[in-house]
DNA sequence: AAGTTTAACTTAATCGATTTAGTTCGTTAG
DNA sequence: CTAACGAACTAAATCGATTAAGTTAAACTT
């Protein structure tokens, strides 16, 4: 096994001190030309790279960015993640994931250990343990050190901090306005219990549309299920339910789980989609692009959202004012994906 | 803003040396009882954490893992990561994830920049750009160093590290011996070429099962796609063709991209799934479990082959006699899911 | 009473880098 | 001939922790 190489050990192979070689490596006027390139000279034959972790101490900074995400097996976060990355890279920072699995206790967790030198700053999606609690003390104990904090997608009110939001409304809007444009008037919407940020901003965006089309609201055309992020059985049963019971025209719902259920009842009905039911969904993934047939869905372009988050945060890292700097919140557009669900307009 | 408490300032306030307080934190019997209780008091009050950074610059070690992938939206690899988080907390690790893009230099990029102090071992898919050049300089430096390395799913031979495998091969004979006995005859298998190794090894797991039951291959039967991570509009047309062409009562294809299209075109064809024609795929995830009908499956058990390859690479980790252990390889068992794409065994 | 122990601290080295504040020696000015 | 200056280095402080080695004063031994 061979040791790295450090500034000590080529000061002693050269016979000079370790500030003569930190200062040759980076090109110090002080050093002469002669010692300066025996030094680079050595340097690379022997492949000499600073030590991060040497670095960071001393210039109290990572360069690396803290992510936390409440899951990791999750489409969507995994192209937030990929635009975090691209990023970060081109800026030249890292960037650490950690997980909360939708719990408080890991998320706190997950936060102090990386808030002790380990990172610069942090983007974080809130858990759904944390939003019921309510407690945000890790949070802004993070901020009051002087840590800036990015929120993305699930977010809380009241944080000193950035955030970076899917226009879930408007996006739903877009969504089931198309669906009355096409021509249905009876539209369902399955969507999450209201403490769920997006639920509840898209559940708005569906009764917009529908107001701004003159079609009057109909609660027993809403199912709130408790869970956004999978399927439970529970969930299953009562979309099965939902959907035999009420003679749609369309369904919109906000993730695609619950579309695929819907439209796994509706061919079990023998309904045919789109001619007797249109279906669209919010988040464009793989399963709206793959099923049979595909599903018309509103896009939220994750990587776009991750990529302004990124530079969001970096924004502030970098810049020296940052502490009076204003916090403010971006909105990333949705757009809609026409796939097969839904019927062609002005057919 | 809060500047983070050091031990110096802990010392300085209570008006004693910055020893005393870290021996009397980490209940040195050196110092006096009343002492200790003092400065831990303070401590706690003001909530002190040791920063991260320093400790790794002392110990030379950071307890973080580098996960290198060639990239995160892709399900697979996002369970193995999922498995890789749950061993490394319970560990009491950190993990840092990068992202190979597929790509030789960014693999490389990332390796050296994690390997100067970030990380304390890695685990990492290889590229396929890094796979089709062969060029492993930058694992063996690592390794060099003395960083154990652990290899998974995309493993290439040569390396002195441990590898985390999938059995590919009895995996996929598993699905291909499955459709046999439920009434296959004319089996297909769209797969990658061969200098991907889990799709030769996936295929030669197809062309051993067909042996097994006498069923003499066809090379016909066999489409080889020259990407195995995402469907490409050639990959489509090929598919389409391959299904179109051969009259097939079986389809055995490698990942869930390839057996969705498939169906696709089966569904077109006017074909019924699973009456005229069985479908099986190598990996369980999303589309699978989600499809219309949904497809019987492969599974791989991501989570369980990050969870080894965590705990493979701690224990090498932690033990002192780790440069002499041998390196060997872990296989994960697969299991068939049996779905709606397949006829029931004995009826 | 002189020497030895010991309890309870403090000093200083260390990890690997950067950087400020010296130091040394040759050259030039006065 | 010597003070001043600058070129080219080196020493030492620093980041925040740990720990081996050193210090001090009280207690104990004989």
């Amino acid at each position: 096994m061979k040791r790295k190489l450090t500034l000590k050990l080529i000061a002693k192979e050269l016979g000079v001190s370790i500030s003569t070689v930190s200062k040759a490596l980076r090109d110090s006027p002080e050093i002469s030309e002669e010692t300066r390139e025996k030094i680079k000279a050595y340097a690379k034959l022997y492949n000499y790279k600073p030590n991060n972790i040497a670095l960071s101490l001393k210039n109290r900074r990572t360069n690396t960015i803290g992510v936390i995400i409440p899951q990791i097996v999750h489409h969507f976060f995994t192209t937030v993640i990929s635009g975090i990355e691209q990023e970060a890279r081109d800026r030249n920072y890292n960037v650490i994931i950690c997980l909360s699995n939708n719990g408080f206790d890991k998320e706190v967790e997950n936060m102090e250990l990386l808030a002790n030198g380990s990172t610069d700053g942090f983007i974080l999606s809130i858990s759904k343990e944390t939003m019921l609690k309510e407690d945000y003390h890790h949070l802004n104990e993070v901020i009051e050190q002087g840590m800036p904090v990015v929120m993305f997608d699930r977010v809380v009110e009241g944080i000193s901090c950035d955030r970076v939001l899917i226009d879930d409304k408007a996006g739903a809007k877009k969504g089931v306005s198309h669906m009355i444009r096409t021509g249905c008037r009876k539209i369902g919407i399955i969507t999450s219990e209201d403490y769920i940020s997006v639920g509840r901003l898209r559940t708005e965006g569906y009764l917009d549309a529908l107001d701004d089309y003159g079609i009057a609201p109909n609660d027993n055309l809403i199912l709130k299920l408790d869970n956004i992020d999978d399927l439970t059985e529970e969930s299953k049963k009562r979309i099965e339910e939902f959907v035999t019971k009420n003679d749609l025209d369309g369904i919109f719902t906000v993730n695609e789980f619950f579309a695929v259920h819907a439209t796994r009842v509706l061919t079990k009905l023998g309904k045919k989609i789109p001619e007797d039911v249109s279906i669209v969904c919010f988040t464009d993934g793989q399963l709206s692009e793959n099923m049979i047939p595909s599903l018309t869905a509103v896009s939220q372009h994750g990587e776009e959202m991750g990529r302004k988050a990124a530079s969001i945060l970096i924004e502030k890292l970098e810049r020296e004012d940052s502490e009076t700097a204003p916090y403010d919140t971006a909105y990333i557009d949705t757009s809609l994906v026409e796939r097969e669900s839904t019927r062609k307009l002005n057919r």
